[in-house]
DNA sequence: AAGAAATTATAACAAGTGTTAGGTAAAAGG
DNA sequence: CCTTTTACCTAACACTTGTTATAATTTCTT
């Protein structure tokens, strides 16, 4: 098991998020169902049968991740609205934008597991999937609706349409890579000047 | 083999559109992985190993009806542009839109088969699929570098991140609907409200 | 260092998958 | 209507998959 460890660290947690990272970094490379217990296995050096020990099967250990996807992506944008809480409002969606990005490309690899792999895994993971997610939207119903309240945001705008699109431009970015060498802070300034001041001209 | 057909109509060609119409239907329900022959022959009334005289295996049929995915919405957006062409500019893009987004939600599943299992089928057919899709993104970038032309786009605008961003929120209808009983028209006049007028107030 | 506990290996299982080749039923052609 | 061709069935194959129970090796505790 070719795994360094500190001398208080317990095998079992070392490897266990071992396993968890590699098996991350397949599912966004292979997805879903093209990721088998013994891809995992030879993935971690160790057999398909070992993986058991730690987890109850290959799908309790893909939901860990994708939960845990979420998870890392709403701590994230989170603590970097707590540290811009004296910001202007829009200012403060362009830093969650621009997290939220960074958090999904540059971070690790559970965030986009999770979107790669969020429409293949089964029913049942999906449905627990989705509430997961709902807190992380709330976060984002609860930034755009102080933002609007503050006047930043125009009073015609339906806030669940604007943070869907907001999203789905962002959570795009993993399924066709918008451009080679562009960071997440350029992605979302981007964005955000689209989606806030309008790419038309009067 | 409970399929109508006209008298005029050839079994083969019948039974072939039938199969297609109704594994596209099964991927986006099921996802690629999820979606074996034996599921596929069950929904046409049939046994697996028949699928055979139609198609050179899983794959092909899944490529068949990924590629008459990308083809189909280009061939409606071009179609609505060409109805379109004395318009202004914008107004052709919100047509797009539109087009767009019906194809995907309500004409038929091929399309949004495509989007589904898009990241999820063997690399080579991936390969493939790239270059059909960059045909319509060459529509769109077209379509926007004519509307910048037309001063109806502002100059610093990227038109690249612009159409990202645009066919990013539309494309992300698919993975998680909006609302329910919000039609494609409803949804393109509201993401061309945000993405040309913006979100912001000044 | 020895023994207990933990962690991984192993072999096997049952089920499922895409595919093939030969057979048969249905459609088509004259 | 009869014959030929077409379209589907069938049985089997080889392989893969997730999983289980037991054995073996490694780590941890005293």
């Amino acid at each position: 098991m070719p795994v360094t460890r500190k001398p208080d660290e317990r095998l079992r947690d070392v490897s266990r998020r071992m396993i968890l990272d590699r098996t991350a970094g397949l599912l966004v490379r292979q997805g879903y169902g093209a990721t088998s217990l013994r891809d995992i296995a030879q993935a971690c050096d160790m057999k398909a049968g070992s993986l058991y020990y730690h987890f109850d099967g290959k799908d309790a250990l893909v939901e860990e991740i994708m939960t845990e996807g979420v998870k890392r992506v709403e701590a994230s944008v989170l603590d970097a609205l707590q540290a811009a809480s004296g910001s202007p409002p829009l200012d403060r969606v362009r830093i969650a934008m621009e997290v939220h990005l960074r958090t999904l490309h540059d971070k690790s690899d559970y965030g986009s597991a999770h979107i790669r792999c969020f429409a293949h895994v089964p029913a049942d993971i999906r449905h627990r999937l989705r509430s997961t997610r709902a807190g992380y939207d709330a976060v984002w119903a609860r930034l755009l609706s102080e933002a609007q309240q503050a006047g930043a945001i125009a009073p015609d705008i339906d806030l669940h349409t604007l943070k869907f699109a907001i999203i789905g431009m962002m959570n795009w970015t993993l399924e066709w890579p918008l451009q080679n060498g562009v960071g997440p802070e350029e992605m979302a300034n981007s964005f955000f000047r689209i989606a806030f001041m309008g790419a038309g001209q009067d």
